[in-house]
DNA sequence: ATTCATGTAACTCCATATGTTGCATGATAT
DNA sequence: ATATCATGCAACATATGGAGTTACATGAAT
C-alpha cells in the first residue's frame, strides 16, 4: 500500500465487505488490497472498537459490517481510524520562542483550520451507501458482471 | 527542523531576512533555524530561481529579498518551493483497475480538491508584509527591544 | 483434537526527509 | 596575486515512520 493511504485503504476494504453476505477473512481482504493480513487487522482494529465492524474468530469467521452503509460517513471512518493528520504541511515547532515563528504559525494555522473545517464537513456529507451506489453505477457502465465474479483485481 | 515544515521554515527565513538591511549568510540563517547551511541553500534555491530572493557570493555576500514584502503572498512562496503535496491523505493508486477503488478515489478527490482550492485561495490573501506587521505587533506587545538585539532564539 | 481465524507484540524492510562532508566556483579585501 | 569568504552542488550518512513480516497466543467451529 502507498503512503498516507489508510483512509483510502479502509474505505476500499469496507466496500468490498459490503459486497459480501458472509464474513470476509483478513486474508481475503489482504489479497484484494495486495497487502498482508496483519496490516488489515491493524487498520480495522480501531473501527472494530468504535463499533463500525465486527470480527469473529474460528471457522466461518472474519469481518462483517456492524452498521448500515447509509449510517456511516467518510467523517465517521476518518475519526474511526484515529483522525490522522490531514495536511502534509505544518509547523516547525508548537510553542516557539521566536516571535517571527509565532507570526508564521498563526498565519498558517488560520488557513489550515479553515480548510480542515471545510474538508471534514465535506466528509460528513458522503455516506458509504453513496460510495457503494457510485461503485455499482461505474460497474454497470463498464461491463456486465456475472454473479460471483470478483469485482476487484487490485 | 520538523517534518513537512518547508513552507513554515522558508517563511521564517524570509521574515528574518526582511529584518536585515544587508545580505544574510546561509550560516546565520541556519543558526536561527537550528539547522545546516546546506539545508538553507537547498530550500532557498527554488525561490532564487523564481526571482523572490537573490544570493551573492564572496565577502559581504548572502541572501537578500528581491521583492517588496507586500508583493509576495503565501501562495507565491508555496509555488516557489515547488508546490509540495498539501494533504497527508491520498490515494492508494492513481489508475486503479478496481472499480471500488475508482469510486473511493472519486469521492476523496472531490473533497480534497475543494479543500485545496480554498486553502490556496486563502494563501493568496496573506502577504509577507502582513506577516511582518503581525510579527512587529507581537514583538511590541511582548517586550521593548533594543536596536540590534536578536529577535530569534529558535 | 484439529483446523481456522483473529489479536498482538516484536521485528525487518524500505522510502523519504534531513543532516553532513567535500570540493568547485566566484566575489571581495588586502 | 592571493587569501578569505560565501554560495552551488553532488554525494553520502543518518533518522524517522509506515508498511510488511514473523511468531505465537486466544478462541470458535468442525
Amino acid at each position: 500500500m502507498n503512503r498516507d493511504s489508510r483512509l483510502s485503504g479502509v474505505l476500499h476494504v469496507l466496500l468490498h465487505m459490503a459486497d459480501q453476505n458472509s464474513p470476509v477473512t483478513s486474508e481475503a481482504l489482504a489479497r484484494m488490497m495486495r497487502t498482508n493480513p496483519v496490516v488489515i487487522r491493524r487498520i480495522m482494529s480501531g473501527l472494530r472498537d468504535q463499533g463500525y465492524v465486527r470480527s469473529e474468530k474460528g471457522h466461518g469467521g472474519g469481518w462483517t459490517l456492524a452498521r448500515d452503509l447509509a449510517d456511516i460517513t467518510l467523517r465517521d471512518i476518518y475519526d474511526g481510524i484515529g483522525s490522522p493528520a490531514l495536511f502534509a504541511i505544518g509547523h516547525r515547532s508548537e510553542a516557539p520562542g521566536c516571535v517571527v515563528e509565532q507570526a508564521v504559525n498563526a498565519a498558517l494555522d488560520g488557513s489550515l483550520r479553515e480548510a480542515q473545517t471545510l474538508l471534514l464537513a465535506s466528509f460528513e456529507t458522503v455516506t458509504l451507501a453513496a460510495l457503494s451506489a457510485d461503485f455499482r453505477e461505474r460497474l454497470a457502465r463498464r461491463a456486465p458482471i456475472q454473479p460471483g465474479e470478483p469485482t476487484c483485481v487490485d
